[in-house]
RNA sequence: GGAGGGUUCGCAUAGUGGUCUAGUGCGCACGCUUGGAAAGCGUGUGUGUCGCAAGGCACCGAGGGUUCGAAUCCCUCACCCUCCGCCA
Protein backbone atom coordinates (compact mmCIF):
# COMPACT_ATOMS: atom_id res chain seq x y z
CA UNK A 1 0.00 0.00 0.00
CA UNK A 2 1.40 3.63 -0.86
CA UNK A 3 0.33 6.44 1.00
CA UNK A 4 -2.64 8.43 -0.25
CA UNK A 5 -0.98 11.73 -0.14
CA UNK A 6 1.99 10.52 -1.90
CA UNK A 7 -0.17 9.13 -4.84
CA UNK A 8 -1.73 12.46 -4.31
CA UNK A 9 1.12 14.27 -4.66
CA UNK A 10 3.57 12.35 -7.39
CA UNK A 11 0.58 11.38 -9.12
CA UNK A 12 2.89 10.89 -12.44
CA UNK A 13 5.52 8.79 -10.93
CA UNK A 14 3.29 6.42 -9.74
CA UNK A 15 1.36 6.21 -13.02
CA UNK A 16 4.59 5.98 -14.40
CA UNK A 17 5.34 3.25 -12.20
CA UNK A 18 2.77 1.12 -12.47
CA UNK A 19 2.60 1.14 -16.56
CA UNK A 20 6.86 0.26 -15.84
CA UNK A 21 5.45 -2.86 -14.35
CA UNK A 22 3.21 -3.65 -17.15
CA UNK A 23 -0.23 -2.94 -14.30
CA UNK A 24 -3.65 -1.44 -15.75
CA UNK A 25 -4.65 1.66 -12.97
CA UNK A 26 -6.55 4.64 -13.50
CA UNK A 27 -5.21 6.67 -10.88
CA UNK A 28 -7.38 9.80 -11.90
CA UNK A 29 -10.08 8.09 -11.03
CA UNK A 30 -8.78 7.07 -7.49
CA UNK A 31 -7.73 11.08 -6.74
CA UNK A 32 -11.33 12.19 -8.16
CA UNK A 33 -12.89 8.94 -5.59
CA UNK A 34 -10.52 10.60 -2.45
CA UNK A 35 -11.81 13.88 -3.61
CA UNK A 36 -15.13 12.82 -2.52
CA UNK A 37 -14.11 10.96 0.41
CA UNK A 38 -12.24 13.89 2.15
CA UNK A 39 -15.00 16.53 1.40
CA UNK A 40 -17.87 13.81 2.65
CA UNK A 41 -15.39 13.33 5.77
CA UNK A 42 -15.31 17.00 6.05
CA UNK A 43 -18.82 17.24 6.25
CA UNK A 44 -19.19 14.96 8.65
CA UNK A 45 -16.60 15.96 11.04
CA UNK A 46 -18.54 19.49 11.05
CA UNK A 47 -22.00 17.39 11.89
CA UNK A 48 -20.23 15.18 14.43
CA UNK A 49 -18.98 18.02 16.15
CA UNK A 50 -22.08 19.79 16.64
CA UNK A 51 -23.87 16.87 17.80
CA UNK A 52 -21.02 16.42 20.56
CA UNK A 53 -21.43 20.12 21.39
CA UNK A 54 -25.83 19.86 21.84
CA UNK A 55 -24.55 16.49 23.73
CA UNK A 56 -23.08 18.80 26.48
CA UNK A 57 -26.08 21.28 26.35
CA UNK A 58 -28.51 18.62 26.85
CA UNK A 59 -26.59 17.43 29.73
CA UNK A 60 -26.32 20.77 31.51
CA UNK A 61 -30.29 21.46 30.36
CA UNK A 62 -31.97 23.39 33.22
CA UNK A 63 -35.54 22.51 32.20
CA UNK A 64 -36.98 19.59 30.26
CA UNK A 65 -38.56 22.12 27.91
CA UNK A 66 -34.83 23.13 26.63
CA UNK A 67 -33.56 19.48 26.57
CA UNK A 68 -36.46 18.89 24.63
CA UNK A 69 -35.81 20.83 22.09
CA UNK A 70 -32.15 20.13 21.34
CA UNK A 71 -33.12 17.00 21.46
CA UNK A 72 -35.54 17.07 18.53
CA UNK A 73 -33.02 19.27 16.61
CA UNK A 74 -30.41 16.44 17.13
CA UNK A 75 -32.81 13.67 15.85
CA UNK A 76 -33.30 15.96 12.56
CA UNK A 77 -29.52 16.15 12.46
CA UNK A 78 -28.77 12.31 13.44
CA UNK A 79 -30.93 11.23 9.90
CA UNK A 80 -28.62 13.69 7.91
CA UNK A 81 -25.49 12.48 9.17
CA UNK A 82 -26.52 8.39 8.81
CA UNK A 83 -27.03 9.14 5.22
CA UNK A 84 -23.81 10.57 4.57
CA UNK A 85 -22.28 8.02 7.17
CA UNK A 86 -23.92 5.09 4.49
CA UNK A 87 -22.61 7.30 1.70
CA UNK A 88 -19.10 7.98 3.22
CA UNK A 89 -18.93 3.62 3.58
CA UNK A 90 -19.80 3.20 0.20
CA UNK A 91 -16.65 5.44 -0.96
CA UNK A 92 -14.24 3.56 1.58
CA UNK A 93 -15.51 0.51 -0.01
CA UNK A 94 -14.41 1.12 -3.61
CA UNK A 95 -11.67 3.53 -2.66
CA UNK A 96 -9.74 0.26 -0.17
CA UNK A 97 -10.39 -1.87 -3.40
CA UNK A 98 -8.45 0.82 -5.63
CA UNK A 99 -6.09 1.58 -3.02
CA UNK A 100 -4.39 -2.29 -2.85
CA UNK A 101 -4.49 -2.33 -6.44
CA UNK A 102 -1.75 0.77 -6.63
CA UNK A 103 1.08 -0.80 -7.35
CA UNK A 104 5.07 0.08 -5.39
CA UNK A 105 7.13 2.24 -7.70
CA UNK A 106 9.94 0.62 -9.26
CA UNK A 107 13.14 1.93 -8.29
CA UNK A 108 15.11 3.34 -11.55
CA UNK A 109 17.71 0.88 -12.17
CA UNK A 110 15.27 -1.68 -13.22
CA UNK A 111 15.47 -1.98 -16.40
CA UNK A 112 12.20 -2.05 -18.84
CA UNK A 113 10.16 -5.23 -19.56
CA UNK A 114 7.64 -7.60 -20.03
CA UNK A 115 8.51 -10.62 -18.33
CA UNK A 116 11.60 -12.34 -16.92
CA UNK A 117 12.91 -12.79 -20.76
CA UNK A 118 13.57 -8.44 -20.52
CA UNK A 119 15.25 -9.21 -17.23
CA UNK A 120 19.06 -7.63 -17.33
CA UNK A 121 21.89 -10.05 -16.38
CA UNK A 122 23.92 -8.25 -13.97
CA UNK A 123 27.02 -10.89 -13.23
CA UNK A 124 28.20 -14.10 -13.37
CA UNK A 125 30.15 -16.56 -11.51
CA UNK A 126 31.56 -19.75 -12.03
CA UNK A 127 33.61 -22.22 -10.50
CA UNK A 128 36.60 -22.55 -12.68
CA UNK A 129 36.97 -18.59 -13.49
CA UNK A 130 34.97 -16.78 -10.68
CA UNK A 131 33.41 -13.54 -11.59
CA UNK A 132 32.95 -13.31 -15.11
CA UNK A 133 32.63 -17.20 -15.28
CA UNK A 134 31.50 -18.65 -18.17
CA UNK A 135 28.71 -21.40 -18.72
CA UNK A 136 30.45 -24.62 -18.19
CA UNK A 137 30.69 -27.17 -20.55
CA UNK A 138 30.05 -30.97 -20.44
CA UNK A 139 32.18 -33.29 -22.73
CA UNK A 140 29.06 -35.37 -22.70
CA UNK A 141 25.41 -35.19 -23.02
CA UNK A 142 23.89 -34.67 -19.63
CA UNK A 143 21.44 -36.14 -17.87
CA UNK A 144 18.47 -34.38 -16.50
CA UNK A 145 18.37 -33.85 -12.84
CA UNK A 146 14.67 -36.07 -13.30
CA UNK A 147 16.67 -39.05 -14.81
CA UNK A 148 19.66 -39.05 -12.34
CA UNK A 149 17.76 -39.04 -9.34
CA UNK A 150 15.42 -41.74 -10.79
CA UNK A 151 18.44 -43.46 -12.29
CA UNK A 152 20.22 -43.10 -8.16
CA UNK A 153 16.84 -44.06 -6.41
CA UNK A 154 16.72 -40.83 -4.97
CA UNK A 155 13.04 -39.33 -5.99
CA UNK A 156 9.97 -41.10 -6.98
CA UNK A 157 7.79 -39.43 -8.94
CA UNK A 158 5.02 -42.04 -10.02
CA UNK A 159 4.64 -43.16 -6.13
CA UNK A 160 4.51 -39.35 -5.66
CA UNK A 161 1.39 -38.60 -7.85
CA UNK A 162 -0.29 -41.79 -6.52
CA UNK A 163 -0.33 -40.11 -3.20
CA UNK A 164 -0.09 -36.56 -3.66
CA UNK A 165 -1.08 -36.38 -7.14
CA UNK A 166 0.02 -34.15 -9.34
CA UNK A 167 3.68 -32.66 -9.04
CA UNK A 168 3.60 -35.21 -6.08
CA UNK A 169 7.01 -36.50 -5.18
CA UNK A 170 9.24 -38.72 -2.68
CA UNK A 171 12.46 -37.92 -1.98
CA UNK A 172 14.57 -41.26 -0.93
CA UNK A 173 18.11 -42.23 -0.10
CA UNK A 174 20.81 -39.78 -0.75
CA UNK A 175 17.84 -37.52 -2.17
CA UNK A 176 16.30 -37.40 1.28
CA UNK A 177 19.72 -37.04 2.64
CA UNK A 178 21.47 -34.16 0.15
CA UNK A 179 18.30 -32.19 1.63
CA UNK A 180 19.07 -32.65 5.20
CA UNK A 181 22.67 -32.01 4.49
CA UNK A 182 21.97 -29.13 3.14
CA UNK A 183 19.59 -27.99 5.51
CA UNK A 184 22.58 -28.14 8.28
CA UNK A 185 24.84 -26.92 5.56
CA UNK A 186 22.53 -23.20 5.36
CA UNK A 187 21.72 -23.32 9.41
CA UNK A 188 25.65 -23.51 9.98
CA UNK A 189 26.08 -20.59 7.87
CA UNK A 190 23.85 -18.45 8.89
CA UNK A 191 24.05 -19.14 12.37
CA UNK A 192 27.59 -18.18 11.99
CA UNK A 193 26.35 -14.69 10.63
CA UNK A 194 25.90 -11.26 12.45
CA UNK A 195 22.14 -10.79 13.38
CA UNK A 196 20.09 -13.30 11.94
CA UNK A 197 16.95 -15.00 14.29
CA UNK A 198 16.70 -18.27 13.53
CA UNK A 199 12.39 -19.04 13.14
CA UNK A 200 10.22 -21.61 12.30
CA UNK A 201 7.16 -19.65 11.34
CA UNK A 202 3.64 -20.98 10.49
CA UNK A 203 2.85 -21.80 7.11
CA UNK A 204 -0.51 -22.02 7.56
CA UNK A 205 -2.02 -17.98 8.21
CA UNK A 206 -4.64 -16.04 8.41
CA UNK A 207 -5.59 -13.77 5.62
CA UNK A 208 -4.23 -10.31 7.02
CA UNK A 209 -0.60 -11.59 6.68
CA UNK A 210 -1.05 -12.43 3.30
CA UNK A 211 -2.94 -8.93 2.38
CA UNK A 212 -0.06 -7.60 4.09
CA UNK A 213 2.78 -8.90 2.13
CA UNK A 214 0.88 -8.14 -1.05
CA UNK A 215 0.11 -11.72 -1.64
CA UNK A 216 -3.61 -11.09 -1.54
CA UNK A 217 -5.93 -10.42 -2.99
CA UNK A 218 -4.30 -10.05 -6.41
CA UNK A 219 -2.79 -14.05 -5.94
CA UNK A 220 -5.63 -15.96 -4.55
CA UNK A 221 -5.34 -17.97 -7.23
CA UNK A 222 -1.72 -18.92 -6.29
CA UNK A 223 -2.63 -20.09 -2.64
CA UNK A 224 -4.00 -22.93 -0.73
CA UNK A 225 -7.02 -22.35 1.20
CA UNK A 226 -8.17 -24.49 4.22
CA UNK A 227 -12.23 -24.64 4.94
CA UNK A 228 -11.40 -22.26 8.01
CA UNK A 229 -10.61 -19.24 5.38
CA UNK A 230 -6.82 -19.50 6.57
CA UNK A 231 -3.89 -20.31 3.80
CA UNK A 232 -1.10 -21.67 3.08
CA UNK A 233 2.11 -19.85 2.61
CA UNK A 234 4.46 -19.86 -0.85
CA UNK A 235 6.60 -19.00 1.46
CA UNK A 236 7.85 -17.56 5.07
CA UNK A 237 7.92 -14.08 4.06
CA UNK A 238 4.83 -14.10 5.23
CA UNK A 239 4.40 -15.08 8.80
CA UNK A 240 7.81 -13.39 9.74
CA UNK A 241 6.47 -10.23 8.33
CA UNK A 242 3.66 -11.03 9.95
CA UNK A 243 5.30 -11.26 13.20
CA UNK A 244 5.95 -7.89 14.29
CA UNK A 245 2.49 -6.45 12.90
CA UNK A 246 0.79 -3.66 14.72
CA UNK A 247 3.64 -3.06 16.64
CA UNK A 248 6.37 -0.23 17.36
CA UNK A 249 9.97 -1.19 17.06
CA UNK A 250 13.01 0.41 18.84
CA UNK A 251 15.17 2.03 16.61
CA UNK A 252 18.00 0.39 18.13
CA UNK A 253 16.90 -2.84 17.23
CA UNK A 254 16.92 -2.50 13.64
CA UNK A 255 17.65 -3.89 11.69
CA UNK A 256 15.87 -7.20 12.23
CA UNK A 257 17.29 -10.07 10.52
CA UNK A 258 15.14 -13.24 10.57
CA UNK A 259 16.35 -16.71 9.12
CA UNK A 260 13.33 -17.74 9.09
CA UNK A 261 12.49 -21.81 8.04
CA UNK A 262 9.09 -23.51 6.48
CA UNK A 263 7.20 -25.56 4.54
CA UNK A 264 6.55 -23.96 1.52
CA UNK A 265 2.98 -24.66 -0.29
CA UNK A 266 2.52 -23.24 -3.87
CA UNK A 267 -0.51 -23.71 -6.32
CA UNK A 268 1.39 -23.08 -9.59
CA UNK A 269 -1.99 -22.11 -10.98
CA UNK A 270 -0.79 -20.89 -14.91
CA UNK A 271 2.38 -23.00 -14.72
CA UNK A 272 0.44 -26.24 -16.35
CA UNK A 273 2.67 -27.65 -18.62
CA UNK A 274 5.68 -26.10 -17.48
CA UNK A 275 8.51 -27.87 -16.01
CA UNK A 276 6.71 -30.89 -15.61
CA UNK A 277 9.08 -33.56 -14.81
CA UNK A 278 11.24 -34.12 -12.18
CA UNK A 279 11.29 -31.47 -8.94
CA UNK A 280 11.97 -27.79 -10.11
CA UNK A 281 8.51 -26.87 -9.99
CA UNK A 282 6.52 -28.55 -7.33
CA UNK A 283 3.61 -27.86 -5.09
CA UNK A 284 5.18 -28.43 -1.53
CA UNK A 285 8.73 -28.25 -0.53
CA UNK A 286 10.69 -26.41 2.20
CA UNK A 287 12.52 -22.98 2.16
CA UNK A 288 15.30 -20.68 4.73
CA UNK A 289 13.97 -17.46 4.00
CA UNK A 290 15.71 -14.21 4.78
CA UNK A 291 13.28 -11.47 6.04
CA UNK A 292 14.90 -7.99 7.02
CA UNK A 293 13.33 -4.97 8.52
CA UNK A 294 15.24 -1.74 8.24
CA UNK A 295 14.64 1.98 9.72
CA UNK A 296 13.05 3.72 6.97
CA UNK A 297 15.94 4.61 4.38
CA UNK A 298 16.59 3.66 0.62
CA UNK A 299 20.32 4.18 1.48
CA UNK A 300 19.54 1.38 4.15
CA UNK A 301 17.83 -0.93 2.01
CA UNK A 302 19.48 -0.52 -1.17
CA UNK A 303 22.81 -1.70 1.42
CA UNK A 304 20.99 -4.81 2.90
CA UNK A 305 19.27 -5.81 -0.28
CA UNK A 306 22.95 -6.42 -1.49
CA UNK A 307 23.73 -8.17 1.86
CA UNK A 308 20.92 -10.42 1.47
CA UNK A 309 21.95 -11.05 -1.89
CA UNK A 310 25.46 -11.47 -1.39
CA UNK A 311 24.61 -14.07 1.58
CA UNK A 312 22.76 -16.02 -1.31
CA UNK A 313 25.89 -16.06 -3.41
CA UNK A 314 27.91 -17.60 -0.96
CA UNK A 315 26.29 -20.01 -0.06
CA UNK A 316 26.23 -21.04 -3.94
CA UNK A 317 29.70 -20.07 -4.35
CA UNK A 318 30.70 -22.42 -1.47
CA UNK A 319 28.76 -25.37 -3.44
CA UNK A 320 30.49 -24.18 -6.27
CA UNK A 321 27.41 -24.17 -8.70
CA UNK A 322 27.65 -21.72 -11.34
CA UNK A 323 25.43 -19.10 -11.29
CA UNK A 324 24.13 -15.48 -12.55
CA UNK A 325 22.36 -12.62 -11.07
CA UNK A 326 19.46 -10.48 -13.10
CA UNK A 327 17.81 -7.65 -12.19
CA UNK A 328 14.04 -8.58 -13.06
CA UNK A 329 12.41 -6.09 -15.32
CA UNK A 330 9.27 -3.87 -14.25
CA UNK A 331 6.75 -6.87 -15.76
CA UNK A 332 8.34 -9.32 -13.67
CA UNK A 333 8.33 -7.12 -10.45
CA UNK A 334 5.42 -7.60 -8.16
CA UNK A 335 3.02 -5.24 -7.03
CA UNK A 336 4.87 -4.12 -3.81
CA UNK A 337 8.32 -4.67 -4.77
CA UNK A 338 10.63 -1.47 -5.55
CA UNK A 339 13.79 -3.57 -7.05
CA UNK A 340 14.43 -7.59 -7.42
CA UNK A 341 17.40 -9.70 -7.97
CA UNK A 342 16.68 -13.37 -9.37
CA UNK A 343 19.85 -15.96 -9.14
CA UNK A 344 19.98 -18.06 -10.96
CA UNK A 345 21.99 -21.46 -11.33
CA UNK A 346 23.40 -23.26 -14.38
CA UNK A 347 21.28 -26.43 -15.69
CA UNK A 348 23.60 -28.31 -17.80
CA UNK A 349 20.29 -30.17 -19.61
CA UNK A 350 18.67 -27.41 -20.17
CA UNK A 351 21.68 -25.03 -21.59
CA UNK A 352 20.19 -22.71 -19.04
CA UNK A 353 20.32 -20.38 -15.93
CA UNK A 354 17.36 -21.59 -13.70
CA UNK A 355 16.26 -19.67 -10.36
CA UNK A 356 17.26 -20.51 -7.18
CA UNK A 357 16.92 -17.43 -4.96
CA UNK A 358 14.50 -14.19 -5.84
CA UNK A 359 15.83 -11.02 -3.37
CA UNK A 360 13.28 -8.07 -3.45
CA UNK A 361 13.17 -4.73 -1.53
CA UNK A 362 9.89 -2.91 -0.70
CA UNK A 363 10.46 0.02 1.34
CA UNK A 364 7.34 0.60 3.25
CA UNK A 365 4.62 -0.73 1.49
CA UNK A 366 4.39 -4.12 2.98
CA UNK A 367 5.10 -2.27 6.97
CA UNK A 368 2.45 0.36 5.77
CA UNK A 369 -0.11 -2.62 4.96
CA UNK A 370 1.33 -4.33 8.51
CA UNK A 371 1.55 -1.07 10.46
CA UNK A 372 4.61 -2.28 11.65
CA UNK A 373 6.36 0.92 12.58
CA UNK A 374 9.61 2.77 14.33
CA UNK A 375 10.45 5.56 16.57
CA UNK A 376 13.09 7.78 15.07
CA UNK A 377 15.04 9.85 16.96
CA UNK A 378 13.59 12.98 17.61
CA UNK A 379 15.54 15.95 15.32
CA UNK A 380 16.79 17.81 18.14
CA UNK A 381 17.60 15.38 20.48
CA UNK A 382 15.23 15.95 23.03
CA UNK A 383 11.53 14.43 23.65
CA UNK A 384 10.03 11.67 21.18
CA UNK A 385 10.76 11.11 17.43
CA UNK A 386 8.12 10.68 15.07
CA UNK A 387 6.79 7.53 14.44
CA UNK A 388 7.50 5.84 10.83
CA UNK A 389 7.10 2.54 8.89
CA UNK A 390 9.95 0.30 8.78
CA UNK A 391 11.75 -0.62 5.08
CA UNK A 392 11.08 -4.13 4.68
CA UNK A 393 13.21 -7.06 2.66
CA UNK A 394 13.45 -10.68 1.90
CA UNK A 395 15.41 -13.05 0.38
CA UNK A 396 15.29 -17.14 -0.41
CA UNK A 397 18.74 -17.88 1.98
CA UNK A 398 18.16 -21.98 0.88
CA UNK A 399 15.00 -23.68 -1.10
CA UNK A 400 14.54 -27.56 -1.53
CA UNK A 401 14.69 -29.56 -2.93
CA UNK A 402 14.71 -27.61 -6.23
CA UNK A 403 18.79 -26.89 -5.26
CA UNK A 404 19.32 -30.91 -5.58
CA UNK A 405 18.23 -30.19 -9.38
CA UNK A 406 21.17 -28.09 -10.30
CA UNK A 407 23.80 -29.83 -7.50
CA UNK A 408 23.00 -33.12 -9.66
CA UNK A 409 23.19 -32.05 -13.10
CA UNK A 410 26.36 -30.35 -12.76
CA UNK A 411 28.28 -32.54 -10.97
CA UNK A 412 27.41 -35.83 -12.60
CA UNK A 413 30.31 -37.31 -14.15
CA UNK A 414 30.30 -39.72 -17.57
CA UNK A 415 30.44 -42.47 -16.03
CA UNK A 416 26.89 -41.93 -14.34
CA UNK A 417 28.03 -41.10 -10.77
CA UNK A 418 26.95 -38.13 -8.85
CA UNK A 419 29.56 -36.02 -7.11
CA UNK A 420 28.99 -34.61 -3.52
CA UNK A 421 29.82 -30.98 -3.26
CA UNK A 422 32.87 -30.84 -1.18
CA UNK A 423 30.75 -28.61 2.05
CA UNK A 424 28.13 -31.57 1.84
CA UNK A 425 30.76 -34.75 2.20
CA UNK A 426 30.99 -34.23 5.69
CA UNK A 427 27.21 -33.84 6.68
CA UNK A 428 26.85 -36.97 4.11
CA UNK A 429 29.25 -39.29 5.42
CA UNK A 430 30.95 -39.98 2.14
CA UNK A 431 32.25 -38.13 -1.63
CA UNK A 432 29.56 -39.60 -4.62
CA UNK A 433 26.79 -41.22 -5.16
CA UNK A 434 27.33 -44.09 -7.18
CA UNK A 435 25.08 -45.02 -10.11
CA UNK A 436 23.04 -48.61 -9.89
CA UNK A 437 25.47 -49.66 -13.10
C1' G B 1 -16.40 -30.13 22.10
C1' G B 2 -18.76 -27.74 26.85
C1' A B 3 -18.96 -23.86 30.92
C1' G B 4 -17.28 -19.36 32.94
C1' G B 5 -14.01 -14.92 33.23
C1' G B 6 -11.35 -11.25 30.57
C1' U B 7 -9.31 -7.48 26.50
C1' U B 8 -9.28 0.55 28.86
C1' C B 9 -3.79 6.18 26.98
C1' G B 10 4.19 2.40 27.78
C1' C B 11 2.82 -0.84 32.50
C1' A B 12 -0.91 -1.51 36.47
C1' U B 13 -5.69 -0.20 37.51
C1' A B 14 -10.70 3.00 37.99
C1' G B 15 -14.77 3.68 35.23
C1' U B 16 -22.41 0.00 34.24
C1' G B 17 -25.83 5.88 29.51
C1' G B 18 -24.45 12.71 29.58
C1' U B 19 -18.78 17.69 33.63
C1' C B 20 -15.01 10.53 30.63
C1' U B 21 -12.47 15.78 25.03
C1' A B 22 -11.13 8.58 30.14
C1' G B 23 -9.42 9.30 36.61
C1' U B 24 -5.36 7.40 39.69
C1' G B 25 -0.53 5.07 40.54
C1' C B 26 4.03 3.67 38.24
C1' G B 27 7.22 4.85 34.35
C1' C B 28 9.17 8.62 31.16
C1' A B 29 10.56 13.95 29.75
C1' C B 30 11.47 18.88 31.24
C1' G B 31 11.86 22.41 35.18
C1' C B 32 12.39 23.94 40.42
C1' U B 33 15.13 22.54 44.68
C1' U B 34 20.53 20.62 45.79
C1' G B 35 27.69 21.16 46.53
C1' G B 36 26.08 16.49 43.91
C1' A B 37 22.35 12.75 44.08
C1' A B 38 17.83 10.80 46.10
C1' A B 39 13.37 12.40 47.91
C1' G B 40 10.02 16.30 47.26
C1' C B 41 7.37 19.91 44.30
C1' G B 42 5.61 21.67 39.48
C1' U B 43 4.57 20.97 34.29
C1' G B 44 3.96 17.70 30.46
C1' U B 45 3.27 12.76 28.47
C1' G B 46 -0.66 8.37 22.71
C1' U B 47 -2.04 7.48 17.45
C1' G B 48 -4.45 8.78 12.96
C1' U B 49 -6.86 12.49 10.15
C1' C B 50 -8.53 17.56 8.33
C1' G B 51 -6.56 22.60 8.80
C1' C B 52 -1.73 28.11 7.35
C1' A B 53 -3.33 28.37 12.28
C1' A B 54 -6.75 28.41 16.20
C1' G B 55 -8.94 24.22 16.51
C1' G B 56 -12.20 20.05 14.78
C1' C B 57 -13.04 14.74 14.15
C1' A B 58 -11.92 9.55 15.11
C1' C B 59 -9.72 5.70 18.21
C1' C B 60 -11.30 2.18 25.40
C1' G B 61 -9.69 -5.90 21.17
C1' A B 62 -12.49 -5.81 15.82
C1' G B 63 -17.12 -5.05 13.27
C1' G B 64 -22.33 -3.97 13.52
C1' G B 65 -26.80 -2.21 16.41
C1' U B 66 -29.91 0.74 20.14
C1' U B 67 -29.86 6.18 21.60
C1' C B 68 -30.21 13.17 20.89
C1' G B 69 -25.75 10.99 23.36
C1' A B 70 -22.02 4.55 24.28
C1' A B 71 -15.68 2.69 27.42
C1' U B 72 -20.57 1.77 29.72
C1' C B 73 -26.57 -1.53 26.90
C1' C B 74 -27.44 -5.45 22.70
C1' C B 75 -25.46 -8.76 18.59
C1' U B 76 -21.38 -11.10 15.81
C1' C B 77 -16.23 -12.19 15.61
C1' A B 78 -10.95 -12.56 17.22
C1' C B 79 -7.59 -13.42 20.98
C1' C B 80 -6.18 -14.50 26.24
C1' C B 81 -7.16 -16.96 31.08
C1' U B 82 -9.67 -20.82 34.31
C1' C B 83 -12.27 -25.39 34.69
C1' C B 84 -14.46 -29.96 32.37
C1' G B 85 -14.07 -33.45 28.25
C1' C B 86 -10.93 -35.55 24.39
C1' C B 87 -5.94 -36.34 22.67
C1' A B 88 -0.37 -36.38 22.41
Amino acid sequence: MLDIKFIRENKDIVAAGAKKKGIKIDIDTLIALDDKRRALQLEIDQKRAEQNAASDTIASAKSDVERKAVIVQMQALKENLKVQEEALQEILKEWRVLMVQVPNVPDMSVPDGESDADNKEVRRWSPASGDGGDTPKFDFEPKTHSELLLAHDMADYERGAKVAGFRGYFLKNDGARLVWALERLVEDRFMNREGFTPMIVPSMARREPFVGTGYLPQSEEDLYKTQDGDYLAGTAEVAAMGYYADETLEKKDLPVKFFAFSPCFRREAGSHGKDTKGIFRIHEFVKYEQVVLCESSHEESVKLHEEITGNAEALLQELKLPYRVVVNCGGDLGLGQVKKYDIEAWMPSEGKYRETHSSSYFHDFQTRRLNIRYRDDSPDGQGHGTLRYVHSLNNTALAMPRILCQIVENYQRADGDIEIPEVLRAYMGKDVIKSNR
